[in-house]
DNA sequence: CTCTACAGTATCCTTTTAGATACTATATTA
DNA sequence: TAATATAGTATCTAAAAGGATACTGTAGAG
């Protein structure tokens, strides 16, 4: 295998993805493009405000999910995936992959 | 894309990676074939003897990881990557890949 | 007779993660 | 004039993850 010695390499990948609604949120986000914040919310039901609040700032402060502050009342916030965050996505995908299959496994043992 | 509504797989796969050394090693099994316990730990510094342990058990009970004890004193157990688990290889690589390349965004930016 | 290697358990403690709930400000709508 | 939508904060609590340390049993080596 031609990794070895930078096997470390693989957590900070793993680090930016675990929490609960990050894939969930980065999945949003690739599908369905900018995203406010209240639309974000109501496609995963059983978040709670602070936990978006907390997981988007996380994905910004990585550089993962840019979010943009408009000046109206009521307040508007876009976020939207960063180039830097689409290159996660094959990282997505592999594991979207892996899960189909891992429930038919489940099944036929 | 091609997922959507099966977005939830991806968590699957997340579930069973997470954990501070489980990536570790699995990377180790696969690098370096079949290892005894106290193999594993030095490979690993820092981990202890507890949690090598509870990832472990948890790997096996996941069907990732396979364990056998041999009836010998001193003891000696060995485990190894299953065929099952060896299918998460294309998304350890893929996490991999993208870490060498997040190093570099680092630097970059 | 004592020491070491091996593969663990058991117990306690700290840190991190997640969740529940209540609260904020303000323009617009009815 | 009161309710609604928006995008949050603040506070408290519960659960999960991780870590430190001490202990176990037994064959073989010295």
């Amino acid at each position: 295998m031609k990794y070895e010695l930078s096997a470390c390499r693989v957590e900070d990948a793993l680090g930016i993805l675990v929490g609960k609604w990050k894939p969930i949120i980065l999945l949003h986000l690739l599908n369905h493009g900018t995203q406010r914040f209240n639309q974000l919310r109501r496609s995963m039901p059983g978040i709670t405000q602070k936990m978006l609040t907390k997981q988007l700032r996380e994905l910004e402060t990585e550089d993962i999910v840019e979010r943009v502050v408009y000046a109206e009342i009521p307040p508007k916030v876009e976020y939207s995936i960063t180039e830097y965050g689409r290159s996660l996505q094959p990282i997505l995908e592999a594991m979207h992959e892996w899960g189909v299959k891992h429930t038919v496994h489940k099944q036929t043992k």
